[in-house]
DNA sequence: TCTGGGGTCCTAGGACCC
DNA sequence: TCTGGGGTCCTAGGACCC
């Protein structure tokens, strides 16, 4: 058996790269993308790190922002999943075995491909930027753990590198360990980080030189896991069919406080709905809803409160409607008069596969009950877009709906095909 | 007089990731 | 005025059973 190899590779600045390939005039401008709502950076080119802090508030760095002109984008999900895809089907057509592992990031396993792995390596790069226009770092070891610290390397010395390193050399791993900060590793948080750093375990070498046993019986096994990865010793392998999510979530800040129950509840309508949608997608049933409620945390002049509550599901089910009224039911406990609230949970959990769930004789589950209104509501949604066909009781306009002041257009989606073809 | 101990299941909470 | 959203895994501890 061969030694096992991994890849990882991964995007630059993605959401920023996305919104600049479809803006060329921004190629050498500074860029942030914005989280929802506009409220902190999630994403700075590599020309605006230098300027602005990872989840900076928006409306705290603005001013620097301008200063150094620095244009920012509100999120544009659609945008991003789209070119997400499309990087994901070019690293698929060129390699045997790849796990999406997230947005913007796949691991590969090169294992017998032929050397120098590092040129392999390089046409790659150059063919999803030829193909996409979105820049990407590759980082190559035997294990998981050292391929993504081999990709932040290539990212930190892009100039050097070419974007591409490969650390299966023992010699330049034990370099590059040297001078990682133990936080920097994959699986090590702040909070583990600064046990670590009490115990005087600093760098990820000094890491790699701790007694395993104890590791684990002061940490978990997740840490030994780490800790035999960064020595070179698999212990995560590739990960390529796609499990049905144990949990699907909507949540979202309001655009602005809310005081009333009633616009609470279109908002608590639409993320039901929009998660009763993906559990269907996953092809799932629930059995339990949460639903929770808050209201802002930071601003030390505002009362705070915040609840959730669980709802059983008399059966196990994906229909909308149900989950809808669930969910309501819910907010109506956990809604107190009195507060401006900030931002609204749904949480389906308890889920099973829908092929795996046969109502027994007695269950009060009515049999393909609303299948056929879901699908059709689905297929609907699905060829016009998000939101085409909604909940009745929802208002046309929000009160509730997200602020994206800055969102540029969905320039891949059909939707925006549409309306440019009307526009013609 | 004497008040077990081991196994399993569930849940909440902590930590992490992108 | 204004601070994201969506997940996973692991562990400790309680409930329950025999």
């Amino acid at each position: 058996m061969p030694e096992p190899v991994f890849a990882l590779i991964d995007c630059n600045s993605f959401y920023a790269s996305c919104e600049r390939v479809f803006r060329p005039d921004l190629a050498r401008t500074p860029i942030v993308v914005l989280s929802n709502n506009d409220g902190c950076v999630i994403a700075r080119s590599a020309e605006a790190k230098a300027w602005v802090k990872m989840g900076a508030p928006f409306h705290e760095v603005r001013p620097l922002l301008k200063r150094h002109g620095i244009v920012a984008f509100s999120s544009n999900y659609a945008l991003y999943g789209d070119m997400s895809e499309r990087v994901m089907s070019v690293l698929e057509a060129r390699l045997p075995s790849v796990e999406v592992y997230s947005i913007d990031e796949a691991f590969a396993e090169l294992t017998g491909l032929p050397e120098p792995l590092e040129n392999i390596a390089r046409q790659l790069r150059a063919e999803v930027l030829q193909k996409t226009g979105i820049p990407v770092g590759i980082g190559i070891a035997p294990t998981k753990t050292l391929a993504k610290l081999a990709n932040h390397a290539a990212k930190r010395w892009q100039q050097q590198t070419g974007g591409v390193v490969d650390l299966r050399d023992p010699e330049r791993r034990n370099k590059l360990l040297r001078m990682t900060p133990v936080g920097d590793i994959w699986g090590i948080g702040s909070r583990l980080s600064a046990q670590l750093k009490a115990l005087d375990i600093n760098t990820a070498w000094e890491l790699t030189q701790a007694d395993v046993w104890t590791l684990r019986k002061r940490f978990n096994v997740v840490m030994e896991k780490t800790v035999r990865e960064l020595r070179g010793t698999p212990c995560m392998s590739l990960e390529q069919v796609i499990e049905p999510k144990q949990e699907i979530c909507c949540s979202r800040s309001f655009g602005q406080r809310l005081r009333e129950l009633t616009p609470i509840t279109d908002a608590v309508t639409a993320f039901a709905s929009r998660a009763a949608e993906k559990l269907r997608q996953q092809g799932s049933l629930c059995r339990q809803v949460r639903v929770s409620l808050r209201t802002g945390m930071f601003n030390p002049s505002e009362a705070k409160y915040a609840n959730g509550i669980l709802c059983q599901l008399p059966y196990p089910t994906d229909d909308s409607r149900l989950i809808i009224k669930a969910a309501l039911l819910g907010l109506e406990q956990v809604y107190r008069e009195g507060f401006s609230y900030a931002k609204a949970q749904v949480l389906l959990s308890d889920l099973c596969r829908h092929t795996d769930y046969t109502p027994d004789l007695f269950s009060q589950a009515p049999i393909n009950q609303g299948q056929q209104l879901m699908s059709t509501l689905d297929a609907i949604n699905q060829r016009w877009g998000r939101g085409t066909l909604q909940p009745a009781r929802l208002a046309k306009t929000a009160d509730w709906a997200m602020r994206q002041k800055l969102l540029s257009p969905a320039y891949t989606t059909r939707w925006q095909s549409t309306l440019v073809a009307n526009a013609k």
